[in-house]
RNA sequence: GGCGACAUGGCCGAGUGGCUAGGCAGAGGUCUGCAAAACCUUGUACGGCGGUUCGAAUCCGCCUGUCGCCUCCA
């Protein structure tokens, strides 16, 4: 599908939708945030990669984007049902700290991670444990309107009395639930009624009262409170991983238009997984490989570290909706394919367009690329495509500028370039600049003094001599090349 | 068992009822003191079997295989 509007492909219609924001230009958007007791993973950065994207190019197409994405603190268990352990919780109680120096940490190592990604910050990080009251609130209305009911303490959702219950995921309540492994509470009406509230005893940790008694909220209670408060009973896009897609946005459409009256997020985004050998990446599989280890090259199955802007490339060859099979050769082939983009567009931005001669300029050249950049990401965001527009229009463009035929409108065409690169694709176009910024100045100036002899020894034709150098500096990983404007080179990856 | 996806050339990975995806790797070449880089040229694809069609890898059916969800998970 090709199209000068934006579509995007809705879980919940399961097709394409022309997006119409409810309020436009303004637009409301939700992604479901981590549950912070671990290192973010790959999974996490293809999740986050993705709805950075959506944001990026909703802001390009001139909306007024609110992104809220929350951080969950409490409420999401350990194990199987609902009696596991707070996973936050648990962590604390393994560590011998509070939970909230858990949450603290691994907020921040989230956030220093997803910046390294160049992952936008959300306009809003609403944390659980900061809107107690505000699902408190949320559970007493669905009790109020006989969505939900108390029993020993524990506050259940009601799925009987949400006959719309299971649209999302299109699940049959009683065929769900006959087949279900898990055992049932004891306290619960329906095997498939979930936990608003839950009682906690006295060795928990992290408790608050309420109108039920000592407890804490259940899992899904904090989205649908949360996005609610910030972006209205009503908004535009829901985004999260598809293994959420059930329970946990089942639960929260059922939740939100029962408390509200209203119906919830217009549209669904649910991304794939990133896959090890076929098998997903996830935590509690163990295969789980962590962004910081990627960074350094820290773990086993990795022969060295990967920069975080290879990561994002990596992410964005495939579509947010297919599974991304993870391999080091993968992005071993991704970083060769970024670098020479990255240099491609660099050739393009590096003409000065002042001083060349606008007597013999061709015809424009911007809106073709424009065209064939912006349906492929009006096409529910295929930055697979996208890029592979660039690739073939930038191949075409270097060759014209380099026989001296440059575009009519080619000082636009520059800065739409660098807009596309930096601020919608959010990739860094310095690559060069801060490979080399790793070095320490020290390093940089002791290999110039390094070239300097090189050189010398080049005119004066001792090639073995100026080998020597080359030899022992890609020993240590420096790689030399030679070119006309003289000789440039790379620090270790 | 229920629900839902996917199967594309050596690898990754878009897409489509008839027209080059793209990247990586490979081969040949130009350039170069030699490299590297750059540039040029180049190839095999659409899981299997049926059906619809003038024409299908693209639509339909069946089969096989893989994966996800049904339990916490981006």
């Amino acid at each position: 599908m090709s199209s000068q509007d934006l579509h995007v492909y809705n879980t919940l219609s399961r097709k394409k939708e022309r997006f119409e924001p409810i309020h436009a230009p303004h637009v409301g958007m939700y992604v479901c945030g981590p549950t912070v007791y671990g290192d973010a993973h790959l999974g996490h950065a293809k999740s986050y990669v993705a709805f950075d994207i959506v944001l990026r190019y909703l802001r390009y197409l001139g909306y007024k984007v609110r992104y809220v994405q929350n951080i969950t603190d409490v409420g999401h268990l350990v194990g199987d049902g609902d009696d596991g352990e707070d996973k936050i919780s648990a962590k604390a109680r393994l560590e011998q700290v509070d939970p909230m120096q858990i949450a603290e940490s691994y907020t921040y190592t989230y956030f220093r991670d997803m910046d390294a990604l160049n992952v936008l910050r959300p306009d809003i990080s609403p944390r659980a444990t900061g809107h107690i009251p505000e699902q408190i609130q949320m559970i007493q209305d669905l009790i109020d309107r006989n969505h939900a009911y108390e029993s020993n303490g524990n506050v259940y959702f009601d799925v009987k009395s949400a006959p719309e219950y299971g649209k999302l995921s299109g699940r049959n309540l009683d065929e769900a639930t006959s087949g279900t492994r898990i055992e049932t509470a004891s306290d619960k009406r329906h095997p498939a009624d979930f936990a608003l509230w839950k009682r906690a005893d006295d060795g928990h940790l992290m408790k608050w009262s309420s109108p039920w008694g000592v407890g804490y909220p259940g899992w899904h209670i904090e989205c649908s409170a949360m996005s609610t408060k910030y972006l209205g009973n009503e908004f535009d896009i829901h985004g999260g991983g598809l293994e959420n897609q059930f329970p946990h946005h089942e639960c929260e459409i059922a939740q939100s238009e029962c408390a509200t009256g209203h119906s919830f997020a217009k549209y669904w985004l649910h991304n794939n997984m990133v896959t090890l050998d076929g098998q997903k990446m996830g935590k509690s599989l163990g295969n789980a490989i962590t962004l910081e280890e990627f960074y350094t090259g820290n773990h086993a199955l990795l022969n060295r570290a990967w920069k975080p802007q290879v990561i994002r490339f990596f992410l964005l060859q495939s579509h947010y909706r297919s599974t991304t099979d993870f391999s080091e050769k993968a992005l071993e082939a991704a970083e060769t394919g970024y670098q020479k983009l990255i240099s491609l567009v660099n050739s393009v931005l590096s003409v000065d367009f002042k001083s060349v001669d606008t007597s013999s300029l061709e015809a424009p050249a911007l809106e073709h690329i424009k065209i064939d950049f912006e349906s492929a990401m009006n096409d529910d965001f295929n930055t697979a495509q996208a890029i592979a527009a660039l690739f073939e229009h930038l191949k075409k463009l270097k060759k014209d500028i380099q026989s001296y035929h440059y575009p009519s409108d080619f000082d636009a065409l520059q800065k739409w370039l660098q807009q596309a690169f930096e601020n919608i694709l959010g990739l860094p176009l310095s690559n060069e600049a801060s490979i080399q910024q790793d070095a320490s100045e020290l390093a940089k100036e002791l290999i110039d003094i390094l070239l300097d002899l090189r050189s010398k020894a080049r005119l004066q034709k001792d090639f073995q001599l100026s080998d020597t150098i080359r030899d022992r500096l890609h020993e240590l990983g420096v790689v030399l090349e030679d070119s006309h404007q003289g000789t440039r080179y790379t620090l270790p990856k």
